[in-house]
DNA sequence: CCACCCATGTAACTAGTTACATGATTTC
DNA sequence: GAAATCATGTAACTAGTTACATGGGTGG
C-alpha cells in the first residue's frame, strides 16, 4: 500500500494542505498514483496520528486551512519503504475482458468504445509530450530532473503503446 | 466493476467450477484481470442469486464440486456491459513513487529493486512470447483467434515497454 | 446576490486482501 | 500413512468509491 508514501513524497517536495494535495493528485503525481480527496484527508489524519506529518493552521489563509509538513519519522518511513521490495501492480483492463467476451459470444460492436479510448490515449500522450517539451528540453539535466524525466518517459511509452495497440485492435475489429 | 463480467466470459468459454476459475485467473484471463479464490466464490454466489449463472453438483467428481453455466440473463448482461462505455483503469505504480521520493530526498538505493523488477518483466515477456509461438504462429487465424492474439499482443507490448524503460531507469540510477 | 472555487470533512458502500478452516482424494 | 492437491468456504480487515454536508471567499 503506497498512498501514504505517495503523500509523504508529495509533501516533502512541497508542504501544503490536503486540498492542494488533492489537486496535485489530479495531475502530476496522480498520473501514476490516483486518489480522491476523501482518501487523502483520511490518510493525512492517520499519518498525523502516527507522527509522520504535522499540520499547522495557515495564518491569513481561508478559515480552517492547514499546512502539512513531513516529520523526521515520516522521512525515515519513506526511506524504509523505498528500498523494500514489492510486487508490481496487477493489471486490470476491462477492454481485454470485452475483447475476450466478443471472441466468445460473437461480434458485440466494440468499435465505438475503442474509438473513444483511442482519442483518450492520444490526448493523454499529447499532454505528456507537452510537459516533456516544457520541462525537459534543456541540454543538461540535474539528477533530480533526470529522475523526474524518467517518470514522464514511462507515461509516454505506456500511452504510445496503448495508442498503437488500440489502432491495431480497431483495424482487426473493422476487417472481421 | 468487471469481475463478474470477467467470470461470465470465462464460464461462457468453458463451464467449470469455482476452483477451476480461480486457477484460470492465475494464468490466461488473470494476466489482465486478477482475482483471488475468495473473491471468485463470493462473486459466483452473487451471480447465481441474480440469475446470471446456475450451478449443478458434478456427478463423479469430488464431493461438493459444482459446475457453473451461464444463463440467458447472464449472456444478456455480458452484451449490455460490453458496449457500455467505461473509463480506463487508473495507473498505480509504486516504482514511480519511489523514483520521485529518490529525487526528493536523495539517493535511496533503488538499483536492487529495479534489477529485481527487470528480471520479472523479462520473464513475463518470455512467457507471453512462448504462448505466441505455441498458439498463434499458424498462417490463417479465425476471427476468434485474431481477437485472442490481440489480447496477447497487448501484454507483449506492455512488457516490452516495461523492460526497455526499466533498463533506461537502471542506466540513469547507475550513472548518477 | 448568485455562482463558482476554496477547504474541510462524514457516512455508507463496494471491492480486494489476508488469514483461517475443513474435509476429500490422489500420489508417493 | 503422509504430503500434496482438489474444492469449498467464513471472517476480519484494508483500500477505494460515491454521495452527502458545510461554510467561507471571490468575481461578475
Amino acid at each position: 500500500m503506497s498512498l501514504p508514501h505517495a503523500l509523504l513524497t508529495s509533501i516533502v517536495e512541497k508542504p501544503c494542505s490536503g486540498y492542494d494535495l488533492a489537486r496535485r493528485f489530479d495531475k502530476s503525481i496522480g498520473y501514476f498514483w490516483h486518489a480522491t480527496h476523501q482518501q487523502i484527508y483520511r490518510e493525512l489524519a492517520r499519518m498525523e496520528e502516527q507522527g509522520w506529518v504535522s499540520s499547522t493552521e495557515v495564518e491569513g489563509g481561508r478559515a480552517g486551512k492547514r499546512k502539512f509538513e513531513v516529520l523526521p519519522a515520516g522521512r525515515a518511513e519513506l526511506r524504509r519503504w523505498a528500498v523494500e521490495s514489492s510486487a508490481p501492480m496487477k493489471l486490470r483492463d476491462d477492454m481485454m475482458v470485452k475483447l475476450r467476451a466478443d471472441a466468445a459470444i460473437g461480434p458485440l460492436g466494440l468499435i465505438e468504445e475503442f474509438e473513444r479510448r483511442l482519442t483518450m490515449h492520444e490526448q493523454e500522450l499529447q499532454t505528456y509530450k507537452d510537459i516533456e517539451q516544457r520541462d525537459f528540453s534543456g541540454a543538461e539535466l540535474s539528477r533530480e530532473a533526470q529522475l523526474r524525466y524518467l517518470i514522464l518517459k514511462a507515461g509516454i511509452s505506456f500511452e504510445e503503446g496503448r495508442v498503437q495497440w488500440t489502432r491495431e485492435a480497431l483495424a482487426t475489429l473493422r476487417q472481421t
